[in-house]
DNA sequence: AGAAACATTGACGTTCGCGTTAACGTTGAG
DNA sequence: CTCAACGTTAACGCGAACGTCAATGTTTCT
């Protein structure tokens, strides 16, 4: 069960942060020691606290790691960058210098497009693998369908062995895979 | 430079193939012990020679890994699958039986598909990822801009410190990056 | 034939990303 | 208070994916 330390802020243990993102308390600890994670608060008695923040932290470690095939390190930079993001928006206000915050923002705008620009280079490329599959995918199937009318009316009803997962969607070599779900 | 064996044939010895793939000769060993790569010809002495076609095959395990952050077993996997495919090819006159050559193809689709549907995941996930990152810099855009207009004539000029890679794409949510390059 | 350049097979070393165990402290229910 | 459940640090272990010698053989150029 969550903790709760005071008023209507809730704490995990590590127990349960690591149900909750489906990781392990040692891969906790080794983020920690890692820097990907910052400290968690602790209890008195030296247990651990994750907060809300922390365990969603957490599940985009995991995204990245498991989406992206990153390394750690790589998902630590990414996630200082997002740092700078939000310490930069916490002293948006109390930051005198007019200039600096733009500069500020211009440095995070930065390594945000970055990002984007990493995200779409994978994602053309693996456009391009698909479009390739697809491609076989209807060869197949002209295939098998030509064979089944030169066999006249014998319908060999060949359902693939096994999950037919990309259903239907074969065609179309290019088009965005969201409107394929 | 490449070693000619007979007529038109081309061969690389390893150092070469490291070299146009990128990869180190020792890696090359390495996939060849692990199964990734059929062992290559040799030489009289002894020496590897890579076909054209080991090659590519090397730049393709290049990709899988790089791109799609898959371990060695995995696209081992997946080489195997288009093994499979190839000499389901090289087999089609020869084959006898006619609903078995239609069960071979039945296969092959169905493994193709499969590799279609795990791309699928992975675009759609990082569709949405650079979906949040878009709305970010879109974000930080009208911030910008806004501020620019309440500071009256002087103009800031915060063309963003480092590389502004991902160009202008930023709108568009959900766009197919290959739209943007 | 001799030397430089390139390759071969071990075999041991390294980094990453945790798993596992040990020895011990904390918390909460009865 | 006691005891099970949960947590802590420290340390060693492990498989993956190579790096890095070392000792030896091969090719090629002159």
């Amino acid at each position: 069960m969550p903790v709760a330390v005071n008023s209507e802020e809730t704490y995990f243990q590590i127990g349960e942060a690591a149900d909750r993102t489906r990781l392990t308390q040692r891969t906790l600890r080794y983020y920690e020691e890692k820097g990907l994670l910052k400290s968690p608060s602790r209890m008195d008695g030296g247990f651990r606290l994750y907060s809300r923040e922390d365990v969603e932290r957490l599940e985009r470690i995991k995204e990245f790691k498991d989406l992206l095939g990153f390394s750690l390190a790589e998902i630590r930079e990414m996630l200082d960058a997002e740092d700078l993001r939000l310490q930069t928006r916490s002293e948006w206000r109390r930051d005198a210098d007019a200039s600096e915050k733009a500069a500020k923002i211009g440095v995070v705008r930065g390594m945000t497009l970055q990002q984007m620009s990493l995200l779409d280079d994978k994602m053309k490329k693996m456009a391009t693998m698909r479009g390739e599959l697809a491609e076989r995918v209807d060869k197949y199937d002209s295939l098998l369908a030509q064979w089944a009318e030169t066999a006249g009316k014998e319908r060999t009803g060949w359902a693939s062995t096994s999950g037919e997962t990309a259903t239907k969607c074969s065609v179309a070599p290019m088009s965005i895979p969201a409107a394929c779900g």
